[in-house]
DNA sequence: TAGATTGTTAATCGATTAACAATC
DNA sequence: TAGATTGTTAATCGATTAACAATC
């Protein structure tokens, strides 16, 4: 199981997993790697290069086990032991993402949540614990988090990322737009959505101009 | 200006506009590339690529002229006229997104939100009408809107993606975890919180058994 | 066997990086 | 001029694609 997997690689596992989850839903057994990869949206050499890049091996005859590869798609993804996560910034965003995974996969959860309005402090949202800006560092010193989601205004996400570097935090999923300054071995997807939005609308005006020309 | 831009540097132009806005409101008139690329969080070469593919030109004894730059690249990546922009789904994350945009932007603005929801059709929320899903396809055409954002479950967003494309719809940023079928004219952004929390748990252990080797 | 798959290697493509000449 | 920048080209790196041998 090599540990060089690049980011790229990892996203496309984590939605082949997606997929051949539905699929054993539906009770498909075996699946082929176009039938896959079609779902997936990606070319089927790929896919086969993804999977052999983890150890699994499929049949020239059947293709894939659905429910064998799955497992091991989780078994390269997942801690077995589980991975607790937290949220920073209880707002509009924050909510919204309280919601979309609250209790959704039991090996990766979001536990606690954290904001600095007292009025927030003790609510139960979507299931999940608000609690006190100011516990943050003992909670994940005490709980051993190791991931956390940064929703928080934009002037308070270094302090915030700092406060979690500090305690042990080594992966964050930053909604805030900044280029969030950390130590070489934390991990940091940035998710910029008004990045997103704008390379959007200037591709879908790209287009009307090829159009046009 | 070249048409053939690629998808990672319009998003790195796009957030050198923003920092740009910065230093522009901090009575900043000249930047040299490599404090810019700082707060990027590229480096000052490819921070110089960037700008000299959308063909503007920095002084080698001051570097670039703030405010012409952020003219510059806005002149690049705005449709002079606007883009008015509409979202589909009324939940949780389609509510924090109309938050995220109400009127951020003169030239790329949220006008209209819609679900298929009956309670939720007239209310405003974050200043934006929701109307019946019954009428998008209607909107879309009079209004010719080109760019649209997808927040509704995951069984409806192929058929919303349909509406959309037969409507005229050019550019998609698309938060449900499915893939996408539309022509190739058509530009998809594809956000899944999922993959991305999952990749960030995924390398947030790799690093600890790294230090553990 | 024949056929369609899978695993694996070589070729291609593109982006990034490094190095250097041009400029104020 | 000297120095630090910018624009530009060449080298590197990595991912993707294409081609092919191995397998059931």
């Amino acid at each position: 199981m090599p540990l060089n997997t690049s980011e790229k690689t990892v996203g496309r596992l984590s939605l082949y997993r997606r997929l051949l989850q539905e699929l054993s839903t539906a009770s498909v057994s075996y699946v082929y790697s176009h039938q896959l990869a079609t779902k997936a949206g990606v070319t089927a050499a790929k896919l086969r290069r993804d999977i052999m890049a983890i150890g699994y091996t499929g049949s020239p005859s059947k293709g894939y086990d659905v429910v064998k590869l799955a497992e091991s798609i989780a078994h390269f993804l997942e801690d077995p032991e589980g991975q607790p996560a937290v949220i920073i910034g209880v707002g509009n965003l924050g909510r919204a993402i309280m919601s979309y995974f609250g209790g959704r996969r039991p090996k990766l959860q979001l536990v606690a949540a954290f904001d600095s309005d007292e009025k927030k402090v003790n609510r139960v949202i979507h299931n999940i614990r608000c609690f006190s800006a100011d516990s943050l560092e003992e909670y994940i010193v005490q709980n051993s988090i190791k991931v956390a989601v940064i929703t928080v205004p934009v002037t308070q996400a270094q302090n915030v990322a700092d406060i979690l570097v500090r305690s042990g935090v080594k992966g964050i999923m930053n909604f805030a737009p900044i280029h969030l300054r950390v130590p070489s071995d934390v991990f940091i997807e940035d998710i910029d959505l008004a990045i997103s939005l704008e390379k959007v609308a200037y591709f879908a005006r790209q287009n009307k101009q090829k159009k046009e020309a």
